[in-house]
DNA sequence: TCTCCCATGTTGCATAGGCAACACATTCCG
DNA sequence: CGGAATGTGTTGCCTATGCAACATGGGAGA
């Protein structure tokens, strides 16, 4: 199936995009949960047990879309790089490149499924960034657990995305992401001083 | 190669549609002339010797392109139908259809080459449309010979498309069909005029 | 209840298309 | 000038995908 020698086929490159194209804008236009995987594979012109050889199911597709994705995010050191502000800025224009699959896995019509799950891979990735960012300041032992923070702030951080996307004109990637350092670092801020205030 | 009982093959269809839209997509961004066959099927990806199986060239590819929207409008039944005003409010909502296919052909960024050859085929389609709607008219024997008619309504078409097409907020094509409709009408009959007081 | 209908999965066989390699022409640059 | 690089076409073999036909299951309506 997979060559294991580096590139796969063109073929399925391709079969696997369409799908998630597909996926994408059948999405918004009838709502996941209404989705059929005829729907799917009829859009992207693809035959529906070709879909069965790369998907069990349709939230498989979405899930393998979802890592697809973050590997670009990755690739482009969107999360991990540099300092924490280019860092967020960068995470932000990644997301202006794929706005329809950010309107729909965060935006306001997103079915109520699929926050979750999205939720719970960036809180992963938030972690992961945050962690090496954070980690000096946040050593103290009176602090509450880092697990809480991130959580906290990966759901701040995806409202936050949510209004973004939801303005009909967004700000820059550069504007939004200042006031992200800003909320984020109030919130670390507040949280810190809470606990040294507290016995 | 091809099923001569109907329906082609959904492969064929897919790989036929993905090499279109990548030309259209090539052309808005590097034009038609500096086009190569590997930036079209890289973009649409597609193997290049796939490409030679169904296009001799790109030349060809957008000749059938151009055939196939044709396709389109006629099924609609865009020109050929009802009555003449609701046939060029037909044309341009499917014109509407297919904004960046009529914007390489017909708008400001096309190339010199394209519009000469995109014009040809459009005033073969025009002609059939007035020889029905106005053969009545124009059967005087001392008209000017109906083709040169054509041509030059059919070049005056072409050149109203393209103005319609370059307004950033255009008109409806109700209102366009409108005006369309008495700048050819004012073109016919100002030849009928002038024809009729010469000797 | 019993159908009818539609969506989901799965399978065997036929074929469109990917890949690699080729020859040839062209442009470009030292 | 000569060679490296790039684009065009073409070919033979291998494989991903299409197609048709199944079985299954759930929901809607008589």
């Amino acid at each position: 199936m997979q060559k294991l020698d580096g590139v796969e086929d063109l073929r399925v490159r391709r079969t696997r995009k369409l799908l998630q194209q597909a996926l994408i804008e059948g999405t918004v236009d009838k709502g996941f949960a209404a989705l059929t995987v005829r729907d799917i594979t009829s859009r992207a012109m693809v035959n529906r047990s070709t879909f069965y050889r790369h998907y069990h199911d349709k939230y498989d597709l979405l899930e393998q879309h979802i890592n697809a994705i973050y590997e670009v995010l990755e690739e482009e050191g969107g999360i991990i790089g540099e300092g924490r502000h280019e860092g967020l800025i960068e995470l932000f224009k990644h997301i202006q490149q794929f706005p329809d699959f950010y309107g729909v896995v965060l935006g306001a019509q997103a079915d109520a499924f699929l926050s979750p799950s999205f939720r719970q891979q960036t809180r992963q990735r938030f972690l992961a960034y945050f962690q090496q960012t954070f980690s000096e300041a946040t050593s103290d032992p009176e602090t509450p657990p880092l697990d809480l923070k991130f959580t906290t702030v990966a759901s701040a951080g995806c409202g936050a995305l949510a209004w973004w996307l939801e303005q009909e004109r967004p700000s820059t990637p550069e504007q939004f992401a200042h006031w992200m350092q800003q909320i984020i670092s109030d919130i670390l801020v507040s949280t810190r001083l809470r606990q040294d205030s507290e016995p």
